[in-house]
DNA sequence: AAGATCGGATACCATGACTATCCAACCCGG
DNA sequence: CCGGGTTGGATAGTCATGGTATCCGATCTT
């Protein structure tokens, strides 16, 4: 398809489209001409998942083009490809201060591997700074919930995970950005819920 | 204690100090004097949350200015309150079409309480729908499994809430927002855990 | 009395994510 | 085979966000 399509099936602007085209997002189409290109449905579907990196997970483009680089070219190792792309994702660690004193009793209260150059490992540590620099620490009753819940799901993610190799690494890399939201979402809803039950007198 | 104390206290810059107060973040502190003021320990903690749900919730001003205004008048509905907060949560539904199919489905699925206008039911329906335009749907079963465990989340949550009253507006509208960090580098952590076990060599 | 500090107002700036224009080469219908 | 509409590519402009920087006259401190 030419590009006028490519715009009527993403919705996307045709200036948006030459953008990522620029930013190096969107790969180029196949040329047939001095101005001319053949876009695939690799395009379109590769236009949906930026939008969704960046609408919905809320991801900066520089970030969106990294998760996109490990995706395209993963290596044989799936497990420094998911590192790699969970690096992307924020809240981004602060430079300043290397020591991780929460993050590492969190680590060690639920019985984790402790790694402290994994990206999640500084992302834990600057979320339970921040929560208790607000004035609502995490208690460690909290923390053994929170661990022991989040692990059967991780259990349950990683088990479903088809066997090595190609798709499998797209797979994981988009599906812990994209599920994200979700999970969030749900969670959100499991409290109004909870809460209606809990707060609402009970005829309303 | 005056404004450079205030500065000293939080490491917040003096120029991003008085930002916050002409945007109406932060109350302006007790007037001694046509060009004095005094601040409390209160503002220091206002600009620890304020730059939690800024750097690490990742919300803009505008959504923060308007959970901090939920909890400075909350009024006497804590459950009304709550949705007010979760509405200045990303994601932000689009404003054209209105349906939400993918939302009620699951809800109906997951036997929870069904309502449109709650914001995070057009969160949900944005979650799901990105996801399956990235060409990563949720599956039935995984909705059921996640919808499970963050319900076992949510009821933790709710039953440990304070009676009703002002600490506990505070509390529910900051833990939803601050604690959302910390349950995604949990999960991210638990994910790394479980996918060392079962791809790296028994040995490594 | 004098140097430092303060609150308040105004202006400026950097980044990120587009958006708009222009141009010359093209393709396609008549 | 020609002319209007598309295309790719380059360049410049725009808008929102989240700050910084400067200046000022009043005031506090010593």
């Amino acid at each position: 398809m030419r590009v006028s399509e490519l715009v009527r099936r993403t919705g996307t602007p045709l200036a948006t489209v030459k953008f990522y085209l620029r930013e190096g997002l969107l790969p180029a189409g196949r040329a047939t001409g001095a101005t001319q290109a053949e876009y695939t449905e690799e395009h379109v579907r590769r236009i949906a998942v930026i939008r969704a990196l960046s609408d919905v997970a809320g991801l900066p483009l520089a970030k969106i083009r990294a998760i996109l680089a490990v995706v395209d070219a993963p290596g044989d190792d799936l497990f420094a490809a998911l590192g790699a792309a969970v690096g992307a994702l924020p809240p981004y660690p602060s430079p300043e201060d290397p020591a991780l004193p929460r993050a590492r009793a969190a680590v060690e209260r639920l019985g984790l591997h402790w790694d402290p150059d994994y990206p999640a490992t500084g992302q834990l540590e600057r979320a339970l700074a921040a929560a208790e620099a607000a004035g609502l620490p995490i208690s460690d009753e909290r923390l053994e919930v929170y661990g022991r819940v989040l692990g059967e799901l991780a259990e349950y993610d990683i088990a479903g995970l088809p066997p090595s190799g190609g798709p499998a690494v797209e797979y994981a890399v988009l599906g812990t950005a994209l599920y994200e939201p979700v999970l969030l979402a749900l969670r959100r809803l499991a409290h109004e819920d909870r809460a209606r039950r809990r707060l609402r007198p009970p005829g309303a």
